[in-house]
DNA sequence: GTCTATACTATGATAGAC
DNA sequence: GTCTATCATAGTATAGAC
């Protein structure tokens, strides 16, 4: 009998503790202070190894991010939401950060690198923010529909401002965490949004 | 006859030539991809040469944080203004960074690597942002002094969102500049919130 | 103050055995 | 699929002549 998932899944499973560990690597190093040698003994193989899954440390980065918007795929259902649900939905999003540190600063390293045209991150944050900035715009514009929000209000713009606040406390919340609050001002923003947004 | 200032007068200006070079540099590759070598070359001496002014990289990176702090003494008189006109100088800030992409690139590629601990600019990033929020902070509270804002305001959390707000825009601006309108969102934003904190 | 030469270390990537 | 061995390149930093 032939075990048909057997090679696969252990081919799998070396690959997820591949991209878990790059991602670590990543997140602390950014890209171009990350090593592969690095990457590869914390994962428990030799650097060879590492780039037999991977075939050079670009594609490597790649698959890290779209590891991460797989996990990240507890979108807390903005999509779903509309309105002030989706707003509320936001905060949560910004409470769960506040819990995986790891993932956030994997965000803001490459974010922060990946600004440069070049960066191998650079197609990928485009991207993202354009989905997002999408995704919540959307969400915006039912609330108008629902008569939660007065009509009119620009949702593109309002996406833009809520995304970057977002990305703006993290950034200050992973350079001093003892003192920026991120959840706690991210929640004041909305909740004046509210108000502002209020027909 | 001494001439006092001769020598310091070359080198100060070789100084700077190297710490103009390094800022653009930097700010196209961050810490970890910026190279002496290409610095050096670029300011139009040796590898070795420039080290005999800035000992190390490391010490490089400091100057180069600092030189821009200079370039920014512009604060638009923050400081002196308060209330709503402090939040209108801020705006003009925005728009004077949407003219010299290079130094906001410095500050969004030093900040995104910056949040690691150990990073030589991690120190720079941590002062410059309590600063920046004392700042903020205190324009606002002399805002409530004089009635122009309700009082009971949290200063602090509002400085450090429009301190995020500022960042989180040139992100996405550096990254989309097409997509990103940074000078009139942010604009939009320092509106709404004039509005909220009317007394 | 500037240069050349060089030491030293690290990196990403490839070839080929098992 | 994993390893060892190796390559080519590039980086920071230092020594010492001019």
């Amino acid at each position: 009998m032939r075990r048909v998932r057997r090679g696969y899944a252990t081919g799998a499973a070396r690959r997820e503790r591949i991209l878990a560990t790059a991602l670590l690597e990543f997140a602390e190093h950014g890209y171009r202070g990350a090593s592969l040698a690095r990457i590869a003994e914390r994962a428990g193989l030799s650097q060879a190894g590492l780039l037999h899954h991977f075939r050079n440390k670009e594609l490597l980065l790649i698959a890290v991010l779209d590891y991460r918007d797989e996990l990240d795929a507890r979108t807390f259902d903005i999509e779903g939401a509309g309105g002030v649900d989706a707003l509320r939905a936001l905060a949560r999003v910004v409470e769960h950060n506040s819990r995986v540190p790891g993932l956030v600063q994997l965000f803001s390293v490459i974010s922060g690198e990946a600004v440069t045209p070049g960066h191998p991150g650079h197609d990928w944050a485009r991207r993202r923010y354009r989905r997002l900035r999408e995704t919540v715009a959307a969400a915006l514009r039912r609330g108008v529909e629902r008569g939660e929000f007065r009509a009119g209000l620009d949702a593109e713009a309002h996406a833009d401002r809520l995304i970057a606040m977002m990305d703006g406390l993290q950034t200050q919340w992973l350079i001093d965490p003892e003192r920026v609050d991120m959840v706690t001002v991210f929640q004041g923003y909305v909740d004046d949004l509210i108000a502002t947004l209020r027909p």
